[in-house]
DNA sequence: CCATTGACTTAAG
DNA sequence: CCTTAAGCCAATG
């Protein structure tokens, strides 16, 4: 609906997934592409990211790869704002990747598809 | 149009 | 969980 269906994009979809990712918990690239039908499409879920973090107001600091590691980190304003991001949500961060990552994990084709 | 790169994933060892 | 190799898709030059 308004102007954001013409301009309808994959990165749209992804910032609307990554909205929806509640505080304390994180996803991950493949998750979301996924969700959106497109399970071999992981790598451009993060250039979505990439674009994100200077187009929207996108929480990039929820979405990690599949094992929880922070790898997008080098790509915010400081090395150190994810972790501090995750640490602030309630979200255990040791050496760069979330700690027990299978809880905190938020899979929008489990949780959405309810 | 072709080659390279990247905030990834999966499979095999 | 780690490493190596291959696959996949979009953006960039």
């Amino acid at each position: 609906m308004k102007l954001s269906e013409k301009n309808k994009d994959f990165f749209q979809d992804v910032f609307e997934v990554v909205k929806l990712v509640p505080e304390g918990r994180a996803t991950s690239y493949g998750a979301i592409a996924k969700y959106l039908g497109a399970p071999r499409s992981s790598r451009v879920v993060g250039w979505a990211m990439n674009a994100a973090h200077t187009r929207s107001d996108v929480p990039a600091h929820r979405v990690t790869n599949r094992i929880g590691l922070l790898t997008g980190k080098m790509h915010f304003a400081t090395p150190t704002q994810m972790k501090e991001l995750l640490e602030l949500e309630g979200i255990a961060v040791k050496k760069d990747k979330i700690v027990d990552f299978k809880k905190v994990f938020w899979d929008p084709t489990s949780e959405l598809a309810i």
